[in-house]
DNA sequence: CCCTTATGTTTCCACACGAAACAAATAGAA
DNA sequence: TTCTATTTGTTTCGTGTGGAAACATAAGGG
């Protein structure tokens, strides 16, 4: 007999298996052939038909027939990931909950919006998820199609400890202290996974927007904060407890200007949307709104004020710079057009404060991906069990 | 036949095998029984048994009689790791050139020191290397103990990229675009590796100092600028071309002071030995007399920029903090006797500027290691292939 | 002197993957 | 049209890693 005792680690310590591997080459190009997957795994031909045959088995893929009809050789047979594996993207936010059904290759299958007047508490938000997922859970039932449900990727606006599923804090919903992942489990009897938004945002991006392919990103998001995500080669920055990467709380500057935190200097406290909008003579405008108004009409002022929130930008992105060495830096939210307004201004900062080995062949990108980004990223927290 | 092109990843993603991992808990408790590597792993009895054979077979370890003998049962057969197996560390500074051959069970069996009056080049320095190396290797061999090099490790004070093995800038001494690893590899015809001091430091902590046991660090390293090493989720921060981890050159004051690199307001700009030592009145101390006089002759122009600077590591640590999420926070070098000038209020300005939620468990240190904690994570990253 | 307990040892067995030989499907040349 | 080169799918077999189970061995305790 074996004591089994508790071990550091696992044995097949492999990170993850030749199968999940091809799962995620299989998801990530949604079609693929098997000799692409050879090639790009160095896995033989042998073990890839295998490897297949079971997703294909498991439900995960789809044998299409054979493929491109212009080069010498045997034509190659697809492989399509599955449009009937779904995971669940639950998005809480102050004056709305949005539900989304994202299949295994992509696609949204279902999407749905709810609407508050008020903020609502966390328990009562629980329960609305429950009540939105149940109905969508039937609506899909009744559709015909067989979908098979994986689990529910939870995006919170806030601190959130990934590996208790607990928010810490989420300023702006007013919850704190509150075991989402557990009570959604027990409601659901489902798996459910939870992280920061701009952590998925980040996730999203680096799969299919503007970092893809980049195995060392920051991403910077601006709401009314701005939060942040880190991967860092190709694995996230989580942390002893999961609340890294609150990149909005850096602090940069003397000053006495204070953040939502009650922080001094910092970027978040230098960097406010809400200060655009005033000085354009707006309040709560949609981003979109907010960029055409910024970028078309320039006034002494607005130019100021866009001015030195670039240079507050432009030190926090260099100290990252210094200290991560990223290959691509992505700007989300309202960041983007901040950016857009001027970015040689912003290049310059960047250059001034950073030690110029971290910059060659450093890039920075503005989001790609547009409303669907976080609901994807919440996906593929739910696809990479 | 198969194409085999060139895969994206190793087929065998495992990070590493068994073997390896059983190989590193040998290495890391210098002495373990067979039965403690089944409960560390998690591997069955015959697999470890057959492991530790084929180590022993490779010269890495050594079998033991049975051990302990106070438990029922019968009594587990210890390994123990190879005093023959050597990695030779290689320290260039401006002043002298360290060379030290460290064991696999970490005692250090050979070190030599050649002091130099004035400032080498970077060529004359290699060959320096190549000939204390190669005095050595004969030293050794004619030791009669029966030595085998495994391989070189090179601790860099500067910017280096660890994969092309290039010193891209080191200040103090005055290289820059360096391919030492190299120029080594081929002198010495032997596996070189190289590496920034403050991330070998931050690595031998790690292994058996301040550190121990932590997965998730931060260390910084105050010599004449602040360098640092930074570990997350126990493998090392290097970044897109490997020059992660410039914690010295954070911006976190709006100040006109410059570093070393000529930028403004950054740690390593208001954090500064020279300083320190200039108000004690003193010059080109060592550190063990310039932490006596810090400590034990407080005035108030010193204790007033001991706070100064105090406040401003602080804040960097803040800064950090709420970026990492680390473990335990390590301070070394002139850091070290600063942080302990005044602990209390160091521990208040972190607890200003940086989110709570991080601060939950995270743990300040000073390091433990002393002068021989280079050479120890030079060797590691030898025996790390 | 047996019994219990913890370990080492040996003999299979399962599984993942690769190599090689063969079959199949294409484009282009004869 | 037929043949050839090329690429891929398929099948068979071998190898290496690690585990389960049965057995052997060395302690302590009654």
């Amino acid at each position: 007999m074996n004591p089994k005792a508790t071990p550091m680690f696992e044995t097949r310590a492999s990170g993850q298996s030749s199968l999940s591997i091809v799962l995620g080459l299989i998801h990530e190009h949604r079609a693929i052939t098997r000799s692409e997957i050879c090639s790009l795994t160095g896995l033989s031909r042998s073990t890839v038909a295998k490897l297949v045959t079971t997703l294909v088995d498991l439900g995960f893929a789809s044998d299409t027939g054979a493929e491109q009809i212009d080069r010498v050789g045997r034509p190659s047979m697809g492989v399509d990931a599955s449009k009937e594996m779904l995971a669940i993207s639950v998005h809480p936010e102050v004056d709305y909950l949005e539900v989304k059904a994202v299949a295994f290759n992509g696609t949204i299958v279902h999407s749905e919006k709810r609407l508050y007047d008020e903020p609502i508490g966390a328990y009562q938000a629980v329960e609305d998820m429950v009540q939105v997922i149940d109905d969508l859970i039937a609506e899909l039932e009744a559709s015909g199609t067989s979908y098979r449900i994986l689990g529910i990727g939870v995006i919170v606006p806030g601190q959130i400890n990934s590996s208790t599923g607990i928010v810490r804090q989420a300023p702006h919903l007013q919850w704190s202290e509150f075991p989402i992942r557990d009570l959604l489990t027990e409601r659901l009897s489902m798996p459910v996974f939870v992280a920061n938004d701009a952590s998925l945002g980040c996730k999203a991006e680096m799969a299919y927007g503007a970092a893809k392919g980049a195995t060392d990103v920051v991403y910077m998001h601006g709401t009314s904060g701005i939060g942040g995500g880190v991967f860092m080669n190709g694995t996230e920055l989580k942390g002893f407890r999961g609340y890294a990467a609150e990149l909005g709380h850096m602090r940069i500057s003397s000053g006495k200007e204070l953040d939502y935190s009650g922080i001094q200097g910092t970027l978040e406290a230098l960097v406010r949307r809400d200060d655009l909008e005033a000085v354009l003579g707006l309040k709560n405008v949609s981003d979109e709104d907010l960029e055409i108004a910024l970028l078309n009409n320039r006034t002494p002022e607005s130019t100021a004020l866009a001015r030195r929130q670039l240079e507050a930008l432009g030190i926090a992105t260099a100290n990252l710079a210094n200290i991560f060495n990223p290959e691509v830096f992505v700007l989300a939210g309202f960041l983007r057009f901040l950016y857009r307004f001027d970015q040689n201004y912003f290049h310059r900062v960047i250059k001034k404060h950073a030690i110029p080995a971290v910059l060659e062949g450093m890039q920075v990108f503005v989001n790609e991906l547009g409303t669907n980004s976080l609901a994807i990223g919440a996906s593929e927290l739910v696809f990479q069990e």
